[in-house]
DNA sequence: TGGTCTACGATC
DNA sequence: ATCGTAGACCAA
């Protein structure tokens, strides 16, 4: 690569109206070590004594709108004192490289929020409060064996990775906490992280109860403030635990020595935003620079986290009993078909109907799983067919409460027309159900239970969706009704039933992961049935009980599931046996994107060529234009992860060549 | 009129 | 942040 002559370098990060780059000339003899993430010294201002800056960019000619005579040059590359700002710039560097992202998009991702906003007084803290006593069980054997297992390797120093793998109910937490707590014995910090969904009082509880006012807790309903004052503690030593969604990997801790991921393979892992990185690699690379151990901990492991496992990557750490004497529940499959053939087209099978009326004459609980908001999938003209879709997304719209129509990707609304918009027609019908539909019906068929639901529309409310659980869990509702928000995390011990409605209806359905995904789902689902000492059961009702998922997840069969997911993985070569990059062209004009993503397909293509890559596009994604973007995908596919990285910097460039002036949207995926 | 004080804005 | 400066304000 040529040797630049200018740097982006952004001055003292610590404070918000410096929080952009600054130009500065690079001198002819540090040009060979000016990288980005590098630190230097710089002049700034008419200040006398050099400042510390950190070079994020760098450029062939200065920007426009800036006076050339006022750039100054940087004096030196900076003493290598390792700070904690340096460890998260060369973090955020090694992010821009390894997913393709700019310096400051990934700098942004690292950095804690600076800026300390007015403190509310008064405000009562919305985690702290709450609290009851929860003892940590002594482990017994099998945990005892993996917390020894990891505390060897701990004391030894050494740098581990292990997955976890333990069944609903075999004490995970509290195997983790009992190697939480070793570590800070030996004065060293833990990050815990969690989907934040399942971020629970019961899970904040019990860290409390095992470590005192020594933990800072981020999660979304933090103001800006409450969110600054847990990484200032984290920051100044008032804390040696952090528990979080996946921002909390970012914690300001000097000495890390255990990072936990639990549930690690929960989507919520993947950040949906540029970068598009994945806590569990960006785990390893923050693990690795204080080498401290990573315990990735899931019932229902991820393929690429077991394959690993396997290969003796990981050290596997099974628990496969249930201490607390619980049994697993039974599970059974009802195939639909069956029940349409029978005459019964409502959603409830006679099976599941039964069932419930059982739960609720014996005062026992039930949760009804849905995998779909809204009142009805969509709604349909009966003369023409056409579908009611959103102006701005290529969407159908679903039906809500009220004859509103929604767009679930940009939000847009409408009310329900009485004629199709397309061809006048009055008949106009529903289709599909969704969780609002699932609730009316079920009051309809069980008039005397107390129903709620919960859902993101439910939740949209306030303090809504812990007022639900809170009414759930002290037994004022009968029947829970609810998307995924409802499988994750909660222990109900009166839950003796969990329905999971259409177990094949994945929203993921056009993707390689959906059998992952819905083998997941339904064993989270299940996991929620018997917590406590009354036996549970779980209804699946699907169209497809012989796939693959559907049937071992009902099964309990891991390794047969494990098995076939592989076997197809590596016939049609997807992760985990093979890399994918996938790039997302993004533009208002579809005339623009055809001709910008041909143009980028014919460069990729020809490059990829040599290396004997799969190439796929430009294709149309399922949904190709939402928020008046429209959109093209292209793929490229090879085992080696660094080649994509590779041949996205060189299409890059060469894209570049040919549109120089204009700013084309791509988003850059690797996974 | 000269001197200090303060609010404000620029920093490549 | 940190520094320079324009305008405010005051004592003589």
């Amino acid at each position: 690569m040529s040797s630049c002559k200018y740097a982006d370098v952004i001055v003292d990060i610590v404070h918000e109206k410096l929080d952009k780059p600054f130009t500065y000339r690079i001198p002819e003899e540090l040009a060979d070590r000016a990288v980005p993430g590098t630190p230097v010294n710089i002049p700034f201002g008419t200040s006398k004594r050099l400042k510390k800056g950190y070079i994020i960019a760098l450029k062939d000619e200065p920007g426009t709108g800036i006076d050339p005579s006022r750039i100054k040059s940087v004096d030196s590359i900076a003493a290598g004192n390792v700070s904690l700002e340096d460890e998260f710039i060369s973090l955020a560097a090694w992010m821009k490289d390894r997913y393709g992202c700019t310096m400051s998009k990934a700098l942004k991702t690292v950095l804690p929020v600076k800026k300390e906003s007015r403190a509310r007084a008064g405000r009562k803290d919305p985690v702290s409060d709450n609290r009851h006593e929860y003892k940590l069980h002594d482990p017994n054997a099998e945990q005892k064996d993996a917390i020894d297992r990891f505390t060897e390797v701990f004391d030894a120093g050494t740098q581990g990775i292990f997955l976890l793998f333990g069944i609903t109910g075999s004490g995970k937490t509290d195997t983790y906490l009992h190697m939480m707590e070793h570590v800070i014995r030996a004065g060293r910090k833990v990050i815990l992280l969690i989907p934040e969904i399942s971020l629970t009082y019961q899970t904040i509880d019990r860290l409390y109860a095992a470590f005192g006012d020594r933990i800072a807790v981020i999660h979304s309903r933090l103001s800006p403030g409450e969110r600054y004052e847990q990484i200032s503690r984290c920051r100044s030593g008032a804390a040696d635990i952090i528990i979080g969604p996946r921002s909390a990997l970012f914690a300001p801790f000097k000495d890390i020595g255990l990072i936990v991921i639990d549930e690690e393979h929960d989507g919520a892992y993947k950040n949906e935003n540029i970068p598009r990185y994945n806590t569990v690699d960006v785990a390893k690379k923050r693990a690795q620079m204080h080498n401290a151990c990573i315990v990735l901990a899931s019932a229902t492991p991820s393929p690429e986290s077991y394959m690993n496992a396997l290969k003796g990557d990981y050290t596997l750490l099974r628990l496969t009993s249930r201490p607390g004497g619980a049994k697993r529940p039974d599970i059974e499959v009802i195939d639909m078909r069956d029940e349409l053939r029978k005459g019964n087209r409502s959603i409830f099978s006679d099976r599941l109907a039964g069932l419930i009326r059982e739960r609720l004459d014996r005062k026992e609980q039930v949760i009804l799983f849905m995998n779909r908001r809204g009142y009805s999938n969509f709604v349909s003209c009966r003369s023409c067919g056409n579908a009611i879709k959103c102006p701005h997304c290529d969407v159908s719209m679903t039906l809500h409460a009220g004859h509103r129509l929604v767009c679930h990707y940009c939000g847009y609304r409408i009310d329900q027309p009485d004629r199709c918009p397309d061809c006048g027609s009055p008949y106009i019908a529903e289709f599909g159900v969704g969780t609002q539909k699932l609730e009316k019906m079920t009051k309809g068929a069980f008039p005397d239970a107390r129903v709620a639901r919960l859902d993101t529309d439910a939740t949209a409310g306030k303090q809504a969706s812990e007022d639900i659980l809170r009414d759930f869990a002290e037994h004022r509702t009968d029947i829970l009704i609810g998307t995924q928000m409802v499988v994750k995390g909660h222990d109900y011990h009166n839950v003796t039933l969990v329905g999971i409605m259409a177990a094949d209806t994945s929203i993921y359905a056009s993707r390689y992961d959906s059998g992952e995904r819905t083998f997941e789902l339904i064993a989270q689902a299940a996991g929620r049935a018997g917590r406590g000492d009354k036996p549970g059961t779980v209804v699946i009702q699907t169209y497809k009980p012989e796939h693959y998922a559907i049937a071992n997840a009902s099964a309990d069969c891991f390794d047969g599931y494990y098995e076939r997911e592989m076997a197809y993985r590596k016939l049609l070569n997807y992760p985990p046996v093979t890399h994918i990059w996938t790039a997302q062209i993004a533009s208002t004009d579809p005339v623009f994107l055809s001709e910008v993503s041909e143009c980028y397909s014919q460069i990729i293509r020809g490059i990829a060529e040599q290396y004997n890559a799969e190439f796929i596009g430009p294709v149309d994604p399922a949904v190709s234009k939402v928020k008046d973007y429209y959109r093209k995908l292209i793929y490229l596919k090879h085992a080696d992860h660094e080649l994509l990285l590779k041949v996205k910097e060189e299409a890059d460039s060469q894209l570049k060549l040919r549109y120089p002036d204009i700013l084309i949207s791509i988003m850059h995926d690797f996974t």
